[in-house]
Formats: structure tokens, C-alpha cells, sequence
DNA sequence: TTGTACGCGTTATCAG
DNA sequence: CTGATAACGCGTACAA
């Protein structure tokens, strides 16, 4: 009967009573304690590659299972220098994304042992309040699906702070990057809708500070100066349901008549621009106008609406970011990549896409047309 | 001249540098070695009550900016017992919700000091995970929109860890909640179609483990018992638009014709047995088939729908839920009230709502009825 | 394998 | 008002 051995378990249960009934929470030290073992003891056992005797771990973790222990992840993350926390800063108008994007990422960081620090941004200020946060809080890595100002990307790099721009592509390639490719994106469309016929373009596009829709709408007007088109107009709006109908009044009135199509920066001002048409002004879509989203957010799928549009792979994307995010942390050294995604093109059923159409032109396409399925 | 004043200034300089050089994070002690005073009066200068001198305040203030130095929450928390983050669980299903509740939660807590820990719960072993990283993390308290296991809500008393559920009714009174009082809103919406002269209602409810779906459903059928109407046939959904439609088939097989009226447990399977209705079955909603939803998400008065729903007031839920866990926080012994809100009644278009109906019934609506906008 | 001793960066206490 | 000093709870060299 070693003394190491027997103490404890003889004062165990009065020790156990005594511990639960303290207000405080338990440490390693209690555990170590009621298990007679040293602290140093009982962080091993919590340390996964650590070495310890099997009897030691036993008896050990029999002891923190009595007083639920639990270690401190403060305490540890001052002495480790990781808080196994990363930050995620997402714009509020992201809002039909956050579901997905936010489940997928905290899928996919909770394996690595990390979870999510959530930062919604509705202005300016809130971006420099968050950073504040952000470096108190000592996050291991970021992952902002938000505009940043340029000062912030380098306070990262100066801070060493890991970090992943979410669909914000930056002039500065050393900065890592998962993106939609919403150039590429804009110049499909366009492409698509041109080789059906279409000629005369609208475009709604979202507020200027958006990259997002910068980056979409340059790509659709450059797709059509490539082909020749005329130039479009350009309407913006706000992203949201109002900004699609605001925007198909505007461009009637501009064009003094209903252009051949409407793209839109995103599927819910396509679905104002689409309810509008069709309901309140009587237009007929696709008939008489062809209407193209951008996004494919669950509603565009729906019967009512069977928008033509692009989908983003936000699960795929996301879970690129956490990933990268994690190697960033993991291997310090290793380099910034950029990775782009494509979009999928979603024919839906608000756009004339297979037909010769009006304005004639050799189209590529000759497949039987499932038009107005509606 | 005296030593405390000059000497750090003399050093500054090369002091900024090597500290700045130096890959670790700046600690409040490199700072009190450039302003040349004591750490503790740095630590005081971050504590808002504390009391210092104008001058020490100052240079304080200077070489901190200098050194870009922020205190260490983990650190803080440590001592503290502070961890300024707040827990907040949310199922999966809370899909549609996911933006307007977190939005508001965060806005909330930070003007608190305190920060948004997500953890989106797609099963039950994620609870499970979740619950030991929230021990692990010492969140301040925690804001539930999921489900948990009564193990859990006991664990969260014994651990002394505020909580408070969110349109999550427990029978144990003792725990915080803020809820849309669904059996309210049940019995509303049946109140009034039912005076509308709807007598065969359908239900499509949510998956069983949803108290939300069971209490809205119980609403509903306590109204229509009441009212001496027959009991309606009941159908489970998912929560999603399939489910809508799906559910839509299964009440006219069961009938044996379309019903009176079908009430959906959200607004999601609302609009896809609306679309299947119209677009699927060629049903006329809401000449022959009244549908009404609960939850009014956004989709739900698009143009294309105009739905007869319900609305929580969800950012009115999030900031009552966002005080009272600030205030179990800061006020340990403070009682954990029950904070039920009253859903808003949305007429939209897809019920006939103010006419004498059918079925005669002395209707207690005479106002002239916007039917079918559409 | 195990225990000792120390340090992580901060706040709190207390004497000056 | 200020500075020394002691926690906070844990991980980790180091010695045994």
C-alpha cells in the first residue's frame, strides 16, 4: 500500500464533496489531488502524443470524470499561444449565405479542435471595432467574407495573423483567397444569353463598394464588347428584393422600352426584378424578357421563380477556406494560395437560352427548348 | 530631469524597434518599459474605473500606440474569470433565421464587451461536442436555439454557466427563456380561418423533435376543437420546400379531395405546397384552397406569394435574449424570467380571410376583401 | 514514466 | 496615485 496510492482514494469522496460543493471550477490541480498524481500528471493525460502509464491515465481520468473536469482553454492558450479560435467577419448583406457558409465552416474547423468567432459587420466602424477584438481575443486564424481596408490586410500580415479573404479578391496575391471566379461568372452569362439572341442588356447591379458585383458586372460587359454587343446599362441597387424592381423601372425608362435581358448582381433582386415584370408590369418573362440571377440562393430554384442563374459551390468554397485557414496556422511557412472557383450554369426557366431568337445569329446551341415551363 | 522620465525616452527608439522587431505579441510589460512606468499601472490604464494620472495615462496611452499593444483576453479571462464571449447554439433548421438572429445577437452583446461563439448543431453528437468545448472555452453564458438534452440544461446550473433557451418552452420554469409563444400563434391563425368559414383544415407539421413545430401544431387543434370543427388530418414534414409539396399530396389523398384550408409549420413548406398547388396541381389558392405559414421569412411576401403567415418579432426575441443573458452575467443572483412574445398576424393573399366563406358561419370580418391580388 | 519548478500576460491586493 | 507581488490554470523543460 504506497502512499501515492492509498491517500487519495481513503480522502477521495470527502475531497470529491468537498471540491463539487466550492463555487469555483475544478482545475488540473484538484484532479491531480483526488487522483494522487502531480498537475503535470494530469495535463499529460489531456495532451494527446503525451507519454503516461496506464494506470496513471486511468486513475486520472477516473478522478476528472468525478469533478467533470474540464481544462481551461485560457489557460492553455497562454502558454500554448493558440486559442483554437478563428474569427469569421461576414458582411450583413451576405444574409442567404450565412447559413451554409457558416455551417460548412465550423464543420469543417471543429475537427482541427477550433471553433468559430463570429463577427457580423454592418459598417465601417464595426470592421475596426472587430479588429480590436480580433487581436484581443488572439484568434488563431480569420476568415473574412467582408470588405477590409487595405491598413487592416496589413496589420494581419504584421500581427501574424493567418489570413483568408472569402470571395474579396485584393490586388496583393500574397494574401490568401478562396473566391467565386464572378468575372468568368459574368462573362458565361453574358455569353449564353448573347448566343440566343439577346442583344439589348440591362444590368443591376449591386452598391459600389461590393467587389463581388464589380467583379461580375465587368465581366458581362466584357463579354459583350467582345461579341460586339452595344454597351449596357447600368443600373445599381442594393442587393436586395425592393433594388430588382427599382432597377427594371429604371432600365425601361432608360431604354425607352424593354431591353432583350435583365442580369441582376444577385438572385434576389432578380426575383424583384422577375415579380415586378411579370406581376406588375405584365411583361412576360422569359417571352419578352429574359432574366438572369446571379448566386442561386434556395428560393431560385423554387416553382414560382426557376431562375436562370450561376450557382457559387459555397459549400465546397467554404470548407476550402477553413482548410486553408487551418494549414496557414498549422504550417506557419506556407505560402498564400488563391484559389478560384467556377460557377455552375443554372438554365432555370426565365431566360431564353437555346433559341435562335429574334435578332437571329448562328446559336451554338440546338438542344430541344424546355421553354416557359411554367 | 528625473530618472523615470528620461530614461525610457532616451531608449525609446531602439526599445520601439526591438520590440517591434521581436516576432511575439507586445505585452502591457514592454509597454511600461517604453512609457517608464509600472506594468500595473498599464493594466490600469486599460481598466475603465481605474485611477491614474492624467500624465500616466498618457504616456501610457502613447507607447502603446506605438507598440500596437492590445491586453490578452486570454490572460484577462484568467484572472477575471471573464471570458467575454457568449455561446450561442443554433440548429441547422434555423436556416432562414441564421441571419436576422445573429445579426442581432452580436449587435447586442457588443456594446456588452462581448463577442458571438457559434456553434451551429447539426446533430445530436455535435451537441454532445459542443457542450464540452463550451466548459473548455468558459463562456460567459450561452443563448440556445437548439435542442437540448435535460442532462445538458442541469449541467449548465451545476457549472454556474447563465443560459437561456430561445424558442425552446422547458416545463422547468427556473430556466431563461425568450419565446414567440407558438400555441398563441397556432390558435390565432386557426381563429381566423376558421371565422373565415374554413372548416377541413390540414396541417403539415414539423419533424416530431421540434417543440416549436408541436406547439404551434397544438395550438391550432386546441382552437379548432374548441370550435367544435372536425380534427384535421396531420402530415410531417422536414421544415424544407419538398416537404410543402409532399405534404400537400398526402392531405388530398387522405381526404379524398382538397381541404379547406392547410397550415404549414413554416413558411418554407408554406410556399412549396403553395407553388405545388398553383403550379403542379392547378389549384386555385386561395379560391379553392386557402394555405397560411408561420414565420414570415422574407421569401414569404415576395410579389409571387404573398403569404398568409405569421411573423415573430425575431430581432425584438434576439436583443430580449441578448439582455437577458448581459443580465444574468452581471447580476448572478438575478432570476431567470420567461419572456414570451406575441406573433404578428400577416394577412398576405393566399387565405380568404374576410369572406362569410362557403360554409356560412356568421363571420365577425366585414371588411372588403383584397382577394386574390394576383 | 513521473514530479518539480517555472512562465505565459494579465488583474487584484496592498503597502507606500 | 503608484509599484511590488501574488494569484489565475495550464503546459513544458528538466531532473529524477
Amino acid at each position: 500500500m504506497r502512499k501515492t496510492k492509498q491517500t487519495p482514494v481513503v480522502c477521495a469522496a470527502s475531497k470529491i464533496a468537498e471540491i463539487a460543493s466550492r463555487a469555483r471550477p475544478v482545475t488540473s490541480y484538484d484532479v491531480a489531488l483526488v487522483a494522487g498524481v502531480s498537475q503535470s500528471a494530469v495535463s499529460r493525460c489531456f495532451k494527446p502524443g503525451a507519454s503516461v502509464s496506464q494506470s496513471t491515465y486511468a486513475r486520472v481520468m477516473k478522478a476528472a470524470a468525478q469533478l467533470d473536469y474540464v481544462p481551461n482553454a485560457a489557460a492553455r492558450s497562454l502558454i500554448t499561444r493558440r486559442s483554437n479560435m478563428v474569427a469569421v467577419l461576414i458582411t450583413n448583406r451576405a444574409n442567404l449565405y450565412y447559413p451554409e457558409l457558416l455551417a460548412e465552416l465550423s464543420n469543417q474547423l471543429t475537427p482541427h479542435g477550433k471553433r468559430v468567432l463570429l463577427f457580423p459587420l454592418a459598417s465601417e466602424a464595426d470592421a475596426e471595432r472587430a479588429l480590436v477584438d480580433l487581436w484581443q481575443f488572439g484568434v488563431d486564424g480569420v476568415i473574412a467574407a467582408a470588405q477590409l481596408p487595405a491598413r487592416a490586410v496589413a496589420e494581419f500580415k504584421r500581427r501574424h495573423v493567418p489570413l483568408v479573404l472569402f470571395n474579396r479578391l485584393l490586388d496583393d496575391a500574397s494574401v490568401a483567397t478562396v473566391s467565386c471566379d464572378h468575372h468568368a461568372a459574368g462573362r458565361l452569362l453574358a455569353a449564353r444569353l448573347a448566343a440566343a439572341g439577346h442583344r439589348q442588356f440591362g444590368l443591376i447591379t449591386g452598391s459600389k463598394d461590393s467587389p463581388v458585383a464589380i467583379a461580375r458586372q465587368q465581366g458581362v460587359c466584357a463579354q459583350l464588347a467582345e461579341l460586339g454587343l452595344p454597351t449596357p446599362q447600368i443600373v445599381t441597387g442594393e442587393f436586395d428584393y425592393h433594388s430588382g424592381a427599382a432597377g427594371l423601372k429604371s432600365l425601361i425608362a432608360r431604354y425607352g422600352s424593354v431591353p432583350d435581358a435583365i442580369i441582376c448582381a444577385n438572385d434576389v433582386m432578380a426575383i424583384g426584378c422577375l415579380d415586378c415584370a411579370r406581376h406588375e408590369l405584365g411583361i412576360d418573362v422569359p417571352g419578352q424578357l429574359s432574366v438572369a440571377g446571379l448566386d442561386a440562393v434556395e428560393p431560385s430554384n423554387w416553382l414560382s421563380y426557376n431562375l436562370t442563374t450561376l450557382r457559387q459551390p459555397m459549400a465546397q468554397m467554404a470548407a476550402a477556406a477553413a482548410q486553408l485557414v487551418c494549414r496557414l496556422i498549422e504550417v506557419p511557412g506556407s505560402d498564400a494560395r488563391r484559389q478560384l472557383f467556377g460557377a455552375e450554369f443554372i438554365e432555370g426557366a426565365t431566360a431564353r437560352l437555346h433559341q435562335p431568337g429574334k435578332n437571329a445569329g448562328n446559336a451554338p446551341f440546338s438542344l430541344p427548348l424546355p421553354l416557359a415551363i411554367m
